[in-house]
DNA sequence: AGGTAAACCTGGACGC
DNA sequence: TGCGTCCAGGTTTACC
């Protein structure tokens, strides 16, 4: 499911449930996630504040001051805030009961058909190993053209593969790489090592664009994802070419093309994109 | 070191 | 209707 959009429209809808209330008990139904859910989250978090809730790359991080919990959704991944009593289903793996302003009677449930999301834990002062080697924040001012330029240098596989490693930048997932190198004109088999310094100048521009748009749009819903207040996301409706292979290229009408690149389904114009 | 492929797991769509 | 196959928004791990 998300990418940084997704997980961004995630954080936002559950900032104003979590943040102040307290967790009353953690309740693991099922904790072989991709990684077991270490013994900590349920040993410590309960009784904890939550004090906020934040977005590294495409993990969220509930901090409180005695660790924070570590949540990725996977490919399949949603949480929600709900009464308790409604009723778990098959995949709701993880319920953390809060208590306290706003939280009473409620429960954050963590859903996961594919389990390949998974609930960490992260000492006080400490940086889960998971976080430690990853890339700039795209919306951050430390990413620019000059950034990747300096980074692709040298580098033979393709421009798709390169954004998408979660080193050099993170958040960028399949949907919006296409859409980023459609709008910037660059195709997605082109060596990282032979795009121009001027071109990642666009490359870095789109990212930032596109990933700004579709968190407005509170992300893109392709099959499952949710928000935590059950509404979709809208950018589906303005993804250029994602999905939409031997469709019409929107900018100049020949049908787009489309093929694996990266072990990923990749679309994109061969005559906008070079 | 960089690049590529397999692996994790379930459900839905599709073809026969 | 049923069954087999393929594909899916991610990321680590193993191997060349």
């Amino acid at each position: 499911m998300p990418e940084l959009p997704e997980v961004e429209t995630t954080r936002r809808g559950l900032s104003p449930h979590l943040v102040g209330a307290r967790v009353e008990r953690v309740l693991l139904r099922r904790p072989d996630l991709r990684w077991p859910i270490p013994p900590e989250v349920g040993a410590r978090l309960p009784g904890q504040r939550i004090d906020e809730v934040r977005r590294r790359a495409k993990y969220l991080l509930l901090d409180t001051s005695a660790g924070s919990a570590l949540l990725h959704l996977g490919m399949s991944g949603s949480l929600r805030v709900l009464a308790a009593e409604v009723p778990p289903g098959a995949h709701d793996h993880v319920d953390i009961a809060l208590a306290g302003p706003g939280g009473a009677g409620r429960v954050l449930r963590f859903t996961d058909p594919r389990r390949f999301g998974c609930l960490l834990w992260q000492p006080p002062g400490t940086t889960h190993p998971l976080l430690a080697g990853l890339g700039p924040e795209p919306l951050d001012d430390a990413f620019d053209g000059d950034y990747l330029f300096a980074r692709s240098r040298g580098r033979r596989a393709p421009v798709k593969a390169f954004l998408m490693d979660q080193r050099v930048v993170v958040g960028v997932g399949n949907i919006y790489v296409a859409e980023a190198l459609f709008a910037a004109g660059v195709s997605p088999l082109r060596a990282a090592g032979r795009v121009s310094r001027e071109r990642y100048g666009q490359v870095a521009g789109a990212i930032r664009a596109v990933l700004a748009r579709a968190i407005e749009r509170c992300g893109t819903t392709l099959r499952d994802f949710i928000s935590p207040d059950g509404a979709p996301g809208y950018f589906e409706q303005e993804l250029s070419v994602y999905g939409r292979g031997g469709q019409p290229c929107p900018r100049c009408g020949r049908p787009l093309r489309h093929a694996m690149v990266a072990q990923r389904a990749t679309v994109w114009c061969g005559t906008c994109q070079r």
